[in-house]
DNA sequence: CCATCAACGCCAACAGGTTCGCAAACGCTT
DNA sequence: AAGCGTTTGCGAACCTGTTGGCGTTGATGG
């Protein structure tokens, strides 16, 4: 009854590779394409599974071999620019510079990666309001990989004494993702503009920086 | 062609009160009771609109003469909770004690509040993620209503010298109630236990009140 | 009293995500 | 070659939120 289907990229291969796995491969590429041009040009409300499936040449239900909701199809998407992205950034990041121009730079990383497509936003939040479905987990280890990125700079912040040594750094790389997410979703909504949404997250980084409390 | 109702509480009634009114108010109630218990006693997702219907003793369709989609029914006992929640404690409030102190007392009612329903702040975090929908609009609202008070707060803080004179009350209280949201979204998520989600939202309120830059 | 109109109500149907049951493809073992 | 297990594929059906079209109620105005 192995009704579910492995992640995409891993899943314990715990057997010689076969040509049906690779015919899997193949089938999942089709589909991801399909699905990422049909989300691109509707949104991800209006792109069907439905059409989905014909662009990709399959039938819709077999969709659910290779995805457990619809959801996953935008996170497998989510995941593969993200780490592409991360990879790029920690490629590019310094380490010496200030913490907060490095905290900069990295929100402008990730302004850039999702600043195309709302849906990247505001579908992964949605997923995480499924709690028993696998997407919800899903959708939080990548927003944990973004954290985690997060916490990396803070940690070498802190070593440089750029930062309060009492610092807890997850608590801190979590406060920074969830305002910049905060903002994107104001923009998604339509509250925001590009600009706006922007500065909005600059804002909100610098006061976490400074603090609410006075410095008497 | 008037499909679309009036929301619950105003609505401009442009005609003196009709017996009509008074009817479909009671439908109302009837439809917000059916709502909150199946709501309570399966969680949302089970709570089928054909089962709430026939709680109320009416036709599924009916449901969409007074809300405008599902979500709405939980927005609805969101917003009456939120509104008594928040008037309980602006009387409550002293208005003197230090400012970290009031925040902290917020939070322990807003908590009580939310609780006993994971739904709560999970559906309402669910609405947002359909920006075209009046759902979402009224989600944003009630988080709008909620960011209004800590902005309140902090405002009489930063006039007592409590805080940050430049500070920019709007983002503070933004970012306060995000790191909240996110702990209890982590609640829901059952990475938390509700203790740990109130620990978690107390640390992250220090960290914001303390800055996560260094006091040199 | 009758025409009108707004609010309310409901059956049927639709739409789209998801599941079911079964079959084909493929490799492995005997 | 035959049997077996696993992966992949698919049409039909299911579930549930939502919409359409039409009827009912009750107040109002001439």
């Amino acid at each position: 009854m192995a009704r579910a289907p492995r992640e995409p990229g891993r899943g314990a291969v715990r057997r010689r590779d076969d040509g049906r796995l690779e015919r899997g491969r193949r089938t999942r590429r089709r589909l991801r394409e399909a699905a990422r041009s049909l989300i691109n040009e509707r949104g991800f409300d209006h792109a069907t599974l439905r059409d989905i499936a014909e662009r990709a040449g399959m039938g819709t239900s077999s969709i659910y071999r290779h995805v457990r909701s619809k959801e996953e199809l935008l996170i497998w998407e989510l995941a593969e620019l993200q780490s592409e992205a991360w990879t790029r950034f920690r490629a590019s990041d310094d380490k010496v510079s200030p913490t907060r121009e490095r905290i900069g730079r990295f929100f402008e990383v990730q302004h850039q990666l999702l600043a195309s497509q709302p849906d990247f936003t505001v579908i992964a939040l949605r997923a995480a309001t499924y709690p028993p479905k696998p997407a919800a987990r899903a959708s939080l280890k990548l927003a944990d990989q973004t954290v985690a990125i997060l916490a990396e700079i803070l940690q070498s912040g802190r070593k440089n004494r750029d930062l309060d040594p009492t610092l807890d750094l997850l608590a801190a790389a979590n406060a920074l993702f969830q305002v910049a997410s905060s903002a994107r979703m104001s923009w998604a909504n339509g509250l925001l503009t590009e600009k706006a949404c922007r500065k909005s997250i600059e804002a909100s980084v610098d006061l976490l920086f400074r603090g609410i409390g006075s410095r008497s």
